[in-house]
RNA sequence: GCGGACGUGGCGAAACUGGUAGACGCAAGGGACUUAAAAUCCCUCGACCUCGGUCAUGCGGGUUCGAUCCCCGCCGUCCGCACCA
């Protein structure tokens, strides 16, 4: 009899050199079965892997182990997100070349992965530095360019002047840069961008058909994406009152109806009427200078005054030509949202507002509540923005909102000034172009070229890849590209005369924009194999991290959309299901008392309950340590648990297993020893009721019970089996684990006989069976220690390649069931009963029990409410 | 400010489409085995009392035979966006 303790050291390498050896994770394009593309999002490679890789992967797995088992061609690849920053960080701060920093790395964490045993196609294995890789990607871009989908324009960036640098939104920290500290400037530079624009109502009208998305990540894209229905309206400039040429303002709105309660145009300080007004007045000129400086900081936003400067210039209003306006400059309007103009409208716009209440300008109340008197409706401090009826509005008067929206839009369409329409209907997005330029090294080289005969012209696709030189220096700020001796120098491609690369390389977001294309044909050399791609796409379920709900999601999306237009897929929306999972959290520890001290590592620590009361102890000085609030592990905090320290004293399977265990997969689930240890006496468990059973087992003949002491056995096999199914589906893993446990729980004493020797054939075969159904239904959460159970039970073939079980309806169906019985809505008794009683049998056998007896006392209920198979329920 | 989600025992959580609230796990308490410990096994475990009940799903109402679930109003926590005209 086996009942050593189950050795996770030793099953865990022998089983993944097995898999290894048979290739059984590698997946053939032309397999014939039914496809399923399982993806979890791939990792940066930091140089470790984190608990958040551990229960991302593993919630993969057990999708991919789930479905290949049900029969599916199941393609998992993995690869390495491997151009950015910190590699060029690692350069300058510790001399070693970006490129063998991240290969290294790549090398130290694809042993972490292969060590938690993930069913993964390693043969497609790639990074997105690899030149194979970004060469196709220049190859995209190219045939963007060709398309139109990309294009050069000036644009403002946060420049870091210490750096040398530009730096994303995320890098300025208090307008300062995130690395030196520096006072971020803004500076106009002409950058690359992809036109994402052009697909703005696409991208939102698809979003209706990703029914397998979160609905919160769906309504964050629309948030982003912004669409608005409005209407521009053309203002005629009052002409004695402007300093040069200009003679008329366009504003965007989405309240015409408002128009009667204008009391102000607002543009913004880059406008071109402002810049004609500044260069006409220097204290006009200084306060516009004053609005840019302030510009993006969140934190200047936020207590950011609102203010105005009276240009002098003057509008007629659109609808009546003898009123007129002021053009005030204000620091609230954007530049790069619709027009950069608007019109104030005080009474139904808060910082309108305030604004008027500021510059004394009038507030005349527009729109009041149906149903309001017109003749005591004010504004105070707090404008009215919603619907309602029209009021001081000349000829809208009485109209609804709508309406007077409707009258106004058709009125200015059909008035003219000059040639062209008054006003016209417009739909904006808040959605901008994505701007890919980066002043870096370490990314995808962009490949075009300048010259000064022709211009800016791509580099031909014969001549790719445009590789990164390996001969940089990283000890000076700025683009190691733009000061390389040889590398920017080039011959024109048109005229061969001397020309100039590119020296910005792409965003990062461009390599995870078509990575998970490019793994069903890695060895392609066009981008994709078509046929392939349009084969395995789209990714059936892709999980990942709820912070990528937004760019990276919105950022493959829209390139999905360009490979269709460049003819390289057919597919426009890349992940048909998407599951955001949460991260995993953990005890803060620190020193001393107050937010001062210093954090503590778990593993430097001891833990006891004394009296119901947590303490912390160090382990070195049995100082007492501060138990602190549960927060996502993080270095700085050090309140890391180190997967690889888990794998070597627990072993991975219950790593995998407790991440999946307790927490719904959506929500945070919270790192504890105890939980670890629970989740290692399973895997314990389990291991010694199989092992020690197998003996007895071995040469019995899998088959259920369908009568007798052993029907229980396989009736409880048979209904978590579906249940344990339908969890998998939903990807419900803390369910799938309850129920697996009260599987065991209820095998517990049949396989104890069995071990003993007791228990007839047919006991025997149902017992078999029903642990076959166990081992199956865990192999995907703990594959390790399930194959070691299939291997004892005398099984051949690996599980790995063995089918899914089927569960007999005839097994799971309960033939007698339990009702609840209420009087009142209160539950009383039960009634056990056959399942398939007729509802008249069911209600005189509900009335002869004692308790619905003496509540009634002789009495006729008022009411007796059958709900079949479900409950009771008398009203007396 | 706008938008969204969530709130159930000491803790993580279950509960189908409105139908037995608390499955399963953790922690805790008691017991068995043992020279002892570890491991393992068994029992108890929302609150209160008169042991039959009563009260319990953030709070207050409502709909219903019946509400954790639906509706209205609060309170709290978390997340996203944030001068978007």
């Amino acid at each position: 009899m086996a009942s050593e303790r189950y050795n996770p050291r030793d099953a865990e390498p022998r089983w993944q050199k097995i898999w290894s050896e048979a290739k059984v994770f590698e997946t053939d394009n032309a397999d014939p079965r039914e496809k399923y593309y399982v993806l979890e999002m791939f990792p940066y490679p930091s140089g470790r892997i984190h608990m958040g890789h551990v229960r991302n992967y593993a919630m993969g797995d057990v999708v991919a182990r789930y479905k290949r088992a049900r029969g599916y061609n199941v393609l998992h690849p993995m690869g390495w997100d491997a151009f950015g920053m910190p590699a060029e960080n690692a350069a300058r701060d510790n001399k070693v070349h970006p490129k063998e920093w991240t290969y290294q790395n790549i090398a130290s964490m694809k042993a972490q992965l292969k060590a938690m045993g993930l069913s993964l196609d390693w043969s497609r294995e790639f990074a997105t530095c690899d030149v194979d890789y970004y060469h196709r990607q220049q190859h995209l871009f190219l045939d963007m360019m060709e398309k139109g989908l990309v294009y050069r324009k000036l644009s403002k960036v946060n420049w870091d002047p210490v750096d040398h640098t530009v730096l994303a939104n995320e890098q300025v920290i208090d307008g300062r840069g995130w690395r030196s500290g520096a006072l971020v400037e803004q500076r106009e530079l002409v950058q690359w961008f992809f036109k994402i624009t052009d697909f703005s109502q696409d991208l939102l009208d698809a979003l209706d058909t990703l029914d397998q998305w979160p609905e919160k990540v769906r309504l964050m894209q629309k948030n982003w994406i912004g669409r608005s229905e409005g209407m521009t309206i053309r203002w005629e400039l009052v002409a004695e009152t402007v300093p040069a040429g200009q003679s008329e303002v366009t504003v965007y709105t989405t309240r015409p109806d408002t128009l009667f309660g204008a009391s102000f145009l607002a543009i913004a300080a880059d406008h071109p009427l402002a810049r004609e007004a500044a260069a006409a007045n220097p204290a006009i000129e200084a306060f516009a200078d004053e609005c840019r400086r302030h510009g993006t900081s969140l934190a200047a936003l936020e207590t950011a005054e609102k203010k105005g400067m009276d240009t002098g210039i003057r509008v007629r209003h659109p609808l009546d030509p003898s009123w007129e306006l002021p053009v005030y400059i204000a620091n609230f309007v954007l530049m790069d949202y619709g027009t950069g103009a608007i019109f104030g409208c005080p009474s139904g716009d808060q910082r309108d507002l305030d604004f008027a209440r500021k510059y004394d300008l009038p507030v005349v109340p527009v729109v009041m509540p149906a149903g309001d008197d017109a003749g005591n409706f004010t504004i105070g401090d707090t404008a009215y923005d919603g619907d309602g009826v029209m009021i001081n509005s000349r000829f809208l008067d009485g109209l609804s909102t709508e309406e007077a929206f409707e009258t106004v839009a058709r009125r200015l369409s059909e008035t003219m000034l000059g040639n062209k329409p008054q006003g016209e209907r417009k739909v904006n997005f808040r959605l901008r172009d994505w701007g890919i330029s980066r002043q870096r090294y370490w990314g995808c080289p962009i490949p075009v070229i300048h010259c000064e005969v022709c211009g800016v012209v791509p580099v031909p696709k014969k001549d790719l890849p445009v590789r990164l030189p390996d001969d940089v220096t990283f000890d000076q700020p700025g683009n190691p590209l733009d000061r390389h001796a040889t590398w920017r120098h080039v011959a024109c491609p048109q005229c061969g005369g001397d020309a100039r690369r590119e020296t910005d390389t792409m965003d990062t977001f461009v390599d995870s924009s078509w990575y998970f294309t490019r793994f069903t044909a890695p060895w392609q050399d066009e981008p994709t194999d078509p046929k392939a791609a349009n084969h395995w796409l789209p990714v059936d379920q892709y999980i990942g991290g709820i912070e990528h709900a937004i760019l990276h999601l919105l950022y493959s999306r829209f390139f999905t959309r360009a490979m269709k237009e460049t003819g390289h897929v057919e597919v426009k929306e890349p992940f048909k299901g998407l599951f955001t999972q949460g991260m995993v959290v953990h005890e803060t520890y620190r020193r001393g008392s107050g937010p001062s001290g210093e954090w503590v590592a778990p593993a430097d620590i001891r833990i006891e309950e004394t009296d119901g009361r947590r303490r912390a102890t160090l382990l070195a000085t049995g100082e007492e340590i501060a138990i602190g609030s549960i927060e996502k592990m993080s270095k700085s905090k050090k309140n890391v648990v180190d997967p690889d320290d888990i794998i070597a004293s627990y072993g991975a399977d219950t790593a995998r297993f407790f991440v999946l265990s307790d927490s719904p997969p959506d929500r945070d689930v919270i790192w504890s020893e105890a939980g670890v240890e629970g989740a290692h006496r399973f895997t314990q468990r389990l291991w010694r009721l199989i092992s020690e059973a197998a003996d007895n087992l071995k040469g019995v003949a899998p088959a259920p019970a369908r009568e007798g002491e052993a029907l229980a056995v396989s009736q409880i096999a048979h209904r978590t089996l579906k249940a344990v199914q339908d969890d998998y589906d939903k990807l419900s893993f803390n369910k799938a684990v309850a129920r697996i446990y009260e599987l065991v729980n209820a095998l517990a004493a049949p396989l104890a006989r069995v071990a003993a020797g007791e228990g007839d054939a047919v006991f025997r075969g149902a017992v078999r069976e029903a642990a076959e159904i166990l081992v199956q239904i865990v192999a995907p959460m703990t594959p390790h220690l399930a194959e070691e159970c299939w291997a004892a039970l005398g099984n051949g073939r690996m599980l790995a390649q063995a089918a899914w079980p089927r569960y007999d309806d005839a097994l799971v169906v309960e033939n007698e069931i339990m009702l609840p019985v209420q009087i009142n809505g209160k539950k009383r008794a039960e009634l056990t009963i056959a399942r398939d009683a007729e509802q008249d049998a069911v209600q005189a056998a509900v009335l002869q029990l004692d308790a619905v007896r003496s509540a009634l006392d002789g009495r006729q209920p008022k009411k007796i409410i059958l709900v079949p198979q479900r409950i009771v329920n008398i009203v007396v």
